[in-house]
DNA sequence: GCTATCCGGTTCCATTATTAAACCAGATTG
DNA sequence: CAATCTGGTTTAATAATGGAACCGGATAGC
């Protein structure tokens, strides 16, 4: 059965979900932001079916988060390239990875986690700040609902 | 085909996605987050199939982002409470929430997203900051790539 | 220039995921 | 006590995903 569409949702959390909420789309949108470029890189790092790939990166260029550019290295081929809209997404992949980092590995264990490019350090942890600049916990947040 | 399994990958946005990457699985951790408990209501309010709405809220209590608790109303029935690990997705969802809100809807468009409880009125943009306190932009972060 | 390989898909097929709706037993309500 | 609510379970149809073969154009090396 098709998917429920949510792009007409009054929540912007449904919205965006409905928009980068296929398996694989959020991956692929890190990759990019990691300097991935060519359809054979993400497919081979990501490990994902050329069918599936080929959809999700023409539904990313079709939401304007990733544009395709003529390849850099002169060949007659193209690249994906994020948009100053798909870069806006790395605030939510930061929080995923933080979370991930925090609940999902062990003390020990490698984790790959967005760093700070000069220090190489990881970022700090994402803060909820209110309009007046208090630093909120999160029960100072309400999630609103649709009426 | 069964989905591939992202529990093992070395990078933390990847294993969250293992977690919550679902279909209807944030928007779970959002309603549950935003007051709702009762199996009815995540249903009435998510239009989901009682199948899939079952087979999510389980995981996500295996996962330990929700956890059953009986009913507050006295009744034989239990509820869905997030837990720490369940809240700790509240910065995840303001991020979604923001870049929605930013790219999907019209200037005059309703939009829901999160606020402070106090004032009623939406949290300012999450930043990205360095150890060092340093506020970073895009180009500033690495995504650091599986080896 | 030719051949082999690469590249970016497209197509096909099988299994899983999602939706819709019917069914059901226990709990609650009036 | 009967009707309704609650929280599922089951069934069936369509969509989504993975795997692999196929394919035509581009590129690389000789």
């Amino acid at each position: 059965m098709k998917r429920k569409s949510l792009e007409g949702d009054i929540c912007a959390i449904a919205r965006t979900l409905d928009v980068i909420g296929d398996w694989w789309s959020l991956l692929i949108v890190r990759d990019a932001l990691g300097g991935l470029r060519r359809f054979n890189e993400f497919q081979q790092h990501l490990g994902v079916a050329k069918n599936i790939l080929t959809t999700r990166l023409k539904a990313l260029v079709e939401h304007g988060i990733l544009q395709l550019a003529p390849a850099s290295d002169g060949t007659a081929y193209y690249e994906y390239v994020p948009t100053p809209k798909g870069r806006a997404l790395l605030p939510a992949l930061v929080a995923l990875a933080q979370w991930g980092d925090d609940y999902l590995f062990d003390a020990d264990e490698a984790c790959n986690v967005p760093v700070d490019s000069a220090s190489e350090k990881p970022l700090k942890k994402l803060k909820l700040v209110a309009q007046d600049g208090r630093e909120l916990a999160v029960t100072d947040v309400r999630m609103t609902r649709t009426a």
